[in-house]
DNA sequence: TGTACATCAGTGAACGCGCGTTCACTGATGTAC
DNA sequence: TGTACATCAGTGAACGCGCGTTCACTGATGTAC
């Protein structure tokens, strides 16, 4: 049965967000494009009239994916704490399918066609370039350096946290984490608040 | 036909050390049984001979994959820096199938059967250790918390690295990543000597 | 040491399931009058 | 505004290929005499 205009582009969206989270959490190849669309609440049939393939699903999935994050870490006083803080929190770490897209696909990314990997280099040059304007230093080229630094520490302590089998060393992991690559030393590791949102880095719009 | 009993046990290494490479470069989901055989010299039927499943090929794989690294970099005078070079080395950006097993599956283990998280976890622990013990700092907690920072920023950096789809950016990634975590700072940018062996982090027997 | 036979590693055809993709059909939408 | 018809989003069956797994058969190995 034909839809109207506007289910059509709420559809879109849908099955966009689920494909999105559902590869985050499964990897690209964990998940079918039936279960995708099941997850929208379609039949499978229906696919190829939003997408010509699988493989332009995931281009599109991962672009959505990565422009849909939560800055809401820049507006705090102290920003380079509060994003380790939400990066490495247990919520992030346990739901990897609302959270970065960089770190649950990060090591699968390079094996998908340009159309990913060019999404995730802007998105990734846009976070450096974010983080560089609010990290400490004397030049531009220092808080550069800091800024990468410190995405590559967040993301790399968030893989290890996830992929470790034992809840001591992925909770150690995730505090060194916040402790080193937040900004004023020491001080993340006692403020143990938590975010007040369910989902570190996914706007919940 | 049959086969002599140490064709036999070389057939077993060569079959594991393959997978791992197959593995590291194509992920789990992205290589065959009968592509593993193949590129061992054998045919996919011999394949259930030697292992019960493609998860238990996946788990010793891994397990071997993770044994088997490059340790040349302790006996250095300035470990850290050797590490950092050797690890953030062009060619093991490059060259994913001979290099660090965490770095080229992180993201992807997760998702495996319990024995595979369970070897990496351990090594990860045992690669924590090592570090550490070489790791500047006041007290043990110091340099432990060096140690992971180090490794979650060396894995993370060369993960962006391969993910990337800019030379100039994956570049920068990687002297950034030697710069900040290799031992004295700035040192590691101008030391351009690349290593002596071939792949980084794996030993060659 | 040499011969006869049992063992068993390897071969290649075959099976079955899952998944990406296609397509004829349905019926609600939206347009033309 | 109301009616008739063309459009087209969605459905579900079907196809075909790849991949994990099985199995009857082969022939070299290794053992028993």
């Amino acid at each position: 049965m034909k839809v109207s205009r506007e289910q059509v582009a709420e559809n879109r969206k849908r099955i966009l967000k689920v494909a999105s989270k559902l590869f985050r959490e499964k990897g690209f190849d964990g998940v079918g494009v039936d279960a995708v669309m099941k997850a929208a609440g379609l039949t499978h049939g229906a696919f190829y009239g939003y997408f010509s393939s699988k493989e332009e699903l995931i281009d599109q999935a991962c672009a959505q994916g990565l422009a849909d994050v939560d800055e809401s870490w820049r507006a705090s006083s102290d920003p380079l704490t509060a994003l380790a803080g939400l990066y490495l929190a247990a919520d992030h770490c346990e739901n990897p399918g609302e959270g970065c897209l960089l770190a649950a696909l990060g090591s699968e990314v390079v094996r998908q066609s340009g159309d990913a990997r060019r999404a995730l280099t802007d998105a990734l040059r846009a976070r450096i370039d974010i983080l560089a304007e609010l990290s400490p230093g004397d030049s531009p080229a220092a808080r550069r350096e800091k800024a990468i630094a410190t995405w590559a520490g967040l993301i790399g302590a968030l893989i290890l946290a996830r992929a470790v089998d034992d809840p001591a060393l992925t909770g150690e992991l995730l505090r060194t984490g916040k402790a080193v690559f937040g900004g004023k030393r020491g001080h993340a590791r006692r403020s143990g608040k938590r975010p007040t949102g369910r989902s570190p880095l996914v706007r919940h719009p």
